[in-house]
DNA sequence: CAAATATAAGTAAACGTTTATTTACTTACA
DNA sequence: TGTAAGTAAATAAACGTTTACTTATATTTG
């Protein structure tokens, strides 16, 4: 039997997310990523049922696990508010650094339904990768560190602004710094602070 | 010579909303949005040049420049910070709560790139609608109010948990309440005050 | 230990469908 | 009656996916 190239494996990966990065997930076809990547559209289809199924594995395997690994590096249930906070962001900043083509897909995660679906689905049955982030703010709220909020609020307040200064930091580096990064998570620690 | 059919004109753009806000940007076309419309194809072609520009058009005029003007709503750019920040954050809960077929355009605004260069340009040529809020934020800076930061910065910290807010309570409305909502926005005040 | 074989990996080209857009024509009113 | 608004149907190109075939190698056989 003929053994699987994992070589041209992620070479289609990394070509969806470079196509998705430049030029927009409307704009990526099989046919084009088939070329871009240097294999038959066929191949494609081996290891994936259909485009839904490829998308889909692309952002949950190949994004979200990745960063949702990446962003706990380090992190500990027992850390101050203000600890842990920097500790996410400069996880979720330097793993954005190092793999700017996932950025892209990850946002597409908000607005496309169909990445949309899958992430919640994911945060259902996989019983929720930030389970240690879920019971550290639970803590912080019952110590009265911080307000009592539920998770998608504290994810709304720490996650979004986060994102949207990384997205910010790609078009425009010189003005998102890294030093005013560092500003802006103090920004955010002290209104998180009772 | 004939004139034109307003009521077209208005279903067309309603039903583009409807479509995006249900199925996502990638399955909107113009042959179902022409079905669902009531119209032939080339109707939509007799004001819009092809596709991307109904898009861009639709995403400007119909959702950001609304928006916009919603969201200075009452604001001044004497307003205390608290004030300025509530009166904002309100302003555009608001107006989502009654738009809400606008909130999805308003999300690929972040990930389209044909929907994102459109917002950067208009900004630009526009010499920026949020000019007022621009001005606002500089003054409280310069008073010592708030730390002295870029606008994207202040955008990020300010609107990015703000939409992220909106979206959550769209899909969880029982969890984002109109009170944790405002609990959010006194966080996010206390974060800027120094 | 090599040659033969089985089999999944892989390809090029094609499938039917859907896409954005246009053509050729009709309609409604200033 | 002139003219732009509007339609139904067609266009070519691009789409996701499949068909029919070839290739490479792990395993079996002589």
């Amino acid at each position: 039997m003929r053994p699987k190239n994992l070589e041209k494996e992620a070479s289609i990966r990394e070509k969806a997310l470079a196509i998705i990065s430049e030029e927009g997930l409307e704009n990526l076809s099989m046919q084009k990523l088939a070329k871009a990547a240097g294999v038959s559209p066929r191949t494609i289809y081996i290891k994936y049922k259909d485009k839904d199924d490829f998308l889909i594995k692309l952002f949950v395997d190949e994004v979200l696990s990745s960063y949702e690994k990446a962003v706990l590096h380090g992190f500990s249930g027992s850390m101050s508010l203000d600890l842990g906070i920097k500790c996410l962001w400069s996880n979720t900043w330097y793993y954005f650094m190092e793999h700017r083509e996932a950025f892209a897909l990850m946002q597409y995660g908000r607005s496309s339904p169909l990445l949309n679906r899958a992430f919640r689905e994911r945060n259902i049955e996989e019983g929720m990768f930030f389970r240690p982030v879920h019971k550290w703010v639970a803590t912080l709220g019952e110590k009265g560190v911080i307000r009592d909020m539920p998770m998608p609020a504290f994810r709304a307040l720490t996650f979004a602004p986060l994102l949207d200064l990384i997205q910010e930091h790609f078009e425009h580096p010189a003005v998102i710094t890294e030093d005013l990064f560092r500003t802006c998570c103090q920004t955010l620690i002290k209104g998180l602070q009772l």
